[in-house]
DNA sequence: GTCTATATAGAGATAGAC
DNA sequence: GTCTATCTCTATATAGAC
């Protein structure tokens, strides 16, 4: 049985509201952008004084590198589904498929990355050029292993990820835009599985699996 | 031979003042958002006073409209290649085709519009509600006839247009991230190729034609 | 830890001389 | 048509009472 200091209490409480308060800074980001976004709205929508806030956070960049780092957190997670996998298949499937449920679950923090890669990454050029890179260079690895392998036709393993990422993240960077096209309707459950259906066949087929 | 009245040089030079501010007025946006953007900074790489940008565009706000419209129109254009096409190998081959260029030649253009439709298009609602609507509905019609006519598998081609848009776009709203993976350079001009035909081919033999 | 009140800076927009 | 000087508003951030 676990006890629980005072000090583990407060930083319980602490971490509580700081989760209450990136919730919110996401969606105002989101909808804002970095320079449209305000301290008053984030607070509003969190439900706090904005003294408050910039007690949890001592700066508008503090908070925003933080909302940056978790989904990008929440997309090298969705890497493992790729990587378990015995041949494109599966593996690519399956990473198209956690990409795209991401876009559902968590339209916001795509955006506010699309807005910061989009402005030249102006707070997080150091996640790009470390994290991704090595990510990235991992993965190009194991697709060009499947080409080697024959699994797959000899595709450009680059142009592939950059369709993957675009395709998946469009779904959650243009929701609006798709949801315009739709009759002003979100997607519904069957809409959202065709999208997933439709994407793997077209890039599974293109890149010459048997699917 | 054209006579030119005053009124004619009056309004060439009102022109010309105003593509200049446009322009730099396409780059600040891109870079800072709407809401990140400033009239001094625009005012700044237009060469020109900040009093004299509020004499050609009262507001903020009517500038950035401008902005948005013009990339509109262009990609609007880009349509012509896609329409005149007797099937899909040509028509979508050919739209890949001139959104990657664009995409090359009009980077924050095209970021201008996916910043405006990221935050729910708030000023140019209109735009998505009526023009974006009909094109849509147009090409749509176009590829089901592909579809029944048997020219290609049979692919909701709602998905279809998102993969292309994302895709073709993602070269230009994502620049900076591919720049980055790409060891810090822009890509050169094989590479733009090499993009173009990846692209196309995985698309084309996706949907099921032959390439 | 919380909140009110405020210091300070910088934005959009315009008045008015040239 | 152009530019300087300035008005007004709103932002970030913090001081200081509770």
């Amino acid at each position: 049985m676990n006890i629980q200091t005072p000090t583990d209490k407060k930083n319980a409480k602490r971490r509580e509201k700081e989760q209450i308060i990136l919730r919110a800074a996401e969606r105002v980001f989101a909808q804002a952008g970095f320079g449209g976004a305000t301290m008053q709205l984030i607070a509003d929508v969190a439900g706090l004084p904005k003294a408050n806030v910039h007690y949890y956070f001592q700066t508008k960049e503090d908070l925003y590198r933080q909302v940056v780092s978790n989904i990008f957190g929440i997309w090298l997670e969705a890497a493992s589904a790729f990587d378990d996998a015995v041949g494109p298949v599966e593996g690519i499937g399956a990473y198209i498929d956690a990409k795209m449920e991401i876009s559902r679950s968590h339209p916001n923090g795509s955006k506010v990355w699309a807005s910061e890669v989009m402005h030249g990454a102006p707070f997080t050029q150091d996640y790009l050029e470390t994290t991704l890179v090595e990510w990235t260079q991992g993965r190009l690895a194991i697709i060009q292993r499947w080409v080697d392998a024959g699994l797959m036709d000899k595709v450009d393993p680059r142009h592939l990820l950059h369709m993957i990422w675009a395709t998946t993240q469009h779904y959650a960077d243009f929701r609006h835009q798709i949801n315009t096209l739709n009759g002003g309707q979100p997607l519904g459950e069957a809409q959202w599985e065709e999208a997933k259906t439709t994407i793997k066949r077209i890039i599974l087929q293109g890149i010459g699996v048997k699917v």
